[in-house]
RNA sequence: GUGGCUGUAGCUCAACGGUUAGAGCACCGCGCUGUGAACGCGGGGAUACGGGUUCGAUUCCCGUCGGUCGCCCCA
């Protein structure tokens, strides 16, 4: 009988894993630099904590069991509730405001896609306790500087924002039900996957009049500072379409001032799924032949009380290590395997490899990363093994070592050799060689 | 979960329904007993799985499984 990995898995054999490391020491090193501390919750929680925010429907889409106990549990589909259910604790006690980031390990049980799948690792980056926009724009900062990081310009990757107050505003202006208006999220969030038409169609499935219709189409599309303008001049009566206007106009500045305005742009198209977003809400895409966001996020200044915690303000994203590698491979910059070998020792005589051994071992003790061939074979062969294994340096354990105490290191990248005492090259073994 | 497309070696691809399913790359061995290349020779390794049609199936049909695209969903 032969296994395959799941449906929606994956197995990381050694070369994957080099890649998965480096994504992850980039969220690592980018979440350090911005202020930002890790933790971490259990890998399964409460199925309730989830059934909470999104009701039952959610519960197919979880992997979920019941223990020996009968406590309904599941594997976590997502960080925010853990972390809110962390947050409700500590809030009190924690310093505000609280930048924490988290790169969880997570599954859904989902139909697999491209850059979607059943188990994947995702970055989660929240700042808590903080209601100004500075909030909101370090968090897209964060994103970009991500993106800038792994080499992700302006021409590959831009991050579409908006406000989830000039949404509700205008679908208040234009008179649409509270019952068609989640169905009106949803064309919006799909406006720039469709034609005019498609779009106009679908809101006529929603079974809206003439006028409403034209609102939409009027705004729908605005995706730059002049089409902001122009909600905000529509919808100059409300405060709370006012107030959401100036907030995006307020972040943008602020990125601006943070040198990444150049990503940035205000789009009516991004609302975001569900429904706990209040404020702004951004999502970042590639701007290549990958037609889907590759992160997002949002302010949310009502789930952390809605989940049993205090009344505290909060933004965050995430992004995925897979729509990452997809993007970072389209525009060729997943990172080149580099070399982590220090030494190779080789015998010049099978005779001699105990020696090989004890040079080996001596390397080791002192930290170095040094490994030999389990064949006992011709110098060349040995020496191709090293080079395979991308190894720094050479050590050739000569056959007269019981007399002479002598070695020969080779430098492979400068292809330099010397022949050097044993115990001088143990006190020294990085020394240079001519 | 649902519909379309798809599945040949670790990877990229061949093979009119007809001999023992081929090739490149990769891997292993040898040429090669003092230095990484190149080359040459040799080797292991595949029709996803299960049925059906047929004298004969990688090829045609059905189912399962996986992948992929769209729908649902996107936390």
């Amino acid at each position: 009988m032969q296994f395959k990995a799941p449906k929606g898995t994956r197995d990381f054999f050694p070369d994957d894993m080099v890649l998965r490391r480096w994504i992850m020491k980039q969220w690592d090193d980018v979440s350090l630099r911005n202020g930002f501390v890790e933790y971490d919750g259990p890998i399964f929680e409460d199925l309730d904590l989830y059934r909470v925010k999104s009701g039952d429907e959610i519960v197919d889409q979880l992997f979920h069991f019941t223990d020996r106990g009968g406590r309904g549990l599941a594997i976590r589909p997502e960080m925010t509730p853990t972390l809110a259910r962390m947050i409700a604790v500590r809030a009190n006690a924690l310093p505000k405001p609280i930048k924490w980031y988290s790169q969880p390990r997570l599954c859904r049980a989902e139909r697999p896609q491209r850059g979607r799948l059943r188990e994947f690792f995702q970055w989660n980056v929240d700042i808590i306790g903080e209601s100004s926009e500075i909030a909101d724009a370090e968090c897209i900062f964060v994103l970009i500087d991500f993106m800038r990081k792994v080499g992700l310009s302006p021409e590959h990757v831009e991050v579409k924002l908006n406000s989830r107050a000039i949404v509700s505003a205008l679908l208040d202006a234009a008179q649409i039900s509270i019952q068609q208006q989640s169905a009106v999220y949803a064309a919006l969030d799909k406006r720039d996957k469709l034609s005019a038409e498609a779009f106009e169609a679908l809101l006529a499935k929603i079974d809206l009049n003439t006028s409403q219709k034209n609102i939409l189409a009027q705004f729908a599309d605005a995706c730059d500072a002049d089409g902001l303008d122009r909600i905000a001049e529509f919808l100059r009566e409300s405060s709370v379409a006012t107030e959401g206007c100036d907030a995006v106009r307020r972040v943008l500045d602020l990125l601006d001032a943070f040198g990444v305005g150049g990503y940035c742009r205000f789009d009516m198209g991004v609302v975001r799924g569900l429904a706990y977003y209040t404020g702004i809400v951004f999502e970042a895409f590639g701007k290549g032949g990958l037609k889907r966001a590759v992160g997002g996020g949002g302010r949310y200044d009502r789930l952390i009380e809605d989940m049993g915690g205090p009344t505290i303000g909060a933004v965050g994203f995430a992004t995925s290590d897979v729509v990452l590698a997809d993007l970072l491979n389209e525009f060729d910059r997943l990172p080149s395997q580099e070399c982590e070998l220090d030494f190779f020792v080789i015998d010049a005589d099978p005779s001699v490899f105990e020696t090989v051994l004890h040079v080996t071992a001596s390397l080791r003790e002192r930290g170095m990363s040094a490994v030999f061939s389990y064949q006992r074979q011709g110098v060349g062969k040995q020496f191709k093994q090293a080079a395979a294994k991308n190894a720094n340096r050479v050590v050739i354990v000569e056959a007269d070592i019981a007399s002479t105490r002598k070695i020969s290191v080779k430098d492979m990248a400068h292809s330099k050799q010397a022949t050097l005492e044993l115990d001088a090259f143990l006190a020294d073994p990085m020394q240079q060689i001519e």
